[in-house]
DNA sequence: AGAACATCGTGAAGTCACTACACAATGTAT
DNA sequence: ATACATTGTGTAGTGACTTCACGATGTTCT
């Protein structure tokens, strides 16, 4: 059958992969910033100023990586701690100004991206590339 | 309103990324290897033997890194070093019996693999699946 | 109330992937 | 023969990340 662009497709995806994945490092890079620091700025940003504890789940690493994580975006101004209203144990991980600015700069640098790369494909063929990798995200078994 | 299907295959791509990632790093965390380890094994098993300095290139990492992960290589028994025939500045680096099997144990699941996620896509639907990713990868892929 | 236990964040220490620098051995050019 | 380039590796260091232990606080149970 189509075995070939099967083929094709799937050695294409882990191209993709390794090619974006390149690319967003670069581009964080570029801002002083690595992937798990930009997920935590955009956890807070979607989310609202969080405890560590919860970053920590959001990100699946652990607590004690957390805690360097935002020693390391604290220090850059990208958050603060502050108390927790009510319990005196945590400590509630806020977005500074500079942080907030970070993550709107990214989600509007995003529809750019989005819109120079792809800007000028047929819609049809964006929704089979949908379709496709959501091939890819949903079956799998890891045996 | 393309955008918002532009943007949705943008984030799309993101998700991707992440997604095959993991199971790349899943799968080869299985069979003991990491990616540059894989690599590795991939390109002697494609290129034939070859001096470490040329898999620095290929790799794109530090001669000395490469150092560090053939020692671990031979030490778990996928590939040896040799001497080189011409050059004794130059080790060959040689893929064991056990190394070229786990290169076509790969070969193998890749194809598994494709034909298991993508088997039954529509060619037309791959064939813009790729078209797209390449636009991802703009106008160079090297290698 | 107090004892027992769970949870939050962090210090200390270690692993792992990777880098920069220095160097001995060898190859190449003049 | 001298000078220089190149191959691989020791030493040392960084950065991301983990496990373990612990003090401070919250929760539950009698």
């Amino acid at each position: 059958m189509s075995d070939d662009t099967t083929l094709a497709a799937f050695d294409k995806a882990f191209e993709l992969v390794t090619h974006v994945a390149e690319l967003m490092q670069e581009a964080l890079a570029q801002r002083g910033l690595t992937t798990p620091k930009a997920q935590v700025i955009f956890a807070l940003h979607h989310e609202g100023p969080q405890v560590q504890r919860k970053l920590s789940e959001a990100l699946r690493c652990t607590p004690r990586h957390v805690t360097a994580l935002i020693d390391n975006l604290s220090e850059a101004g990208f958050v603060a701690r502050g108390p927790h209203p009510t319990d005196r144990r945590a400590t509630l991980v806020t977005l500074t100004q500079q942080g907030v600015e970070a993550a709107e700069r990214m989600v509007r640098e995003r529809e750019k991206s989005a819109e120079e790369l792809l800007g000028e494909v047929p819609e049809d063929q964006l929704k089979a590339f949908i379709a496709v990798a959501d091939r890819f995200i949903g079956g799998q078994s890891d045996e």
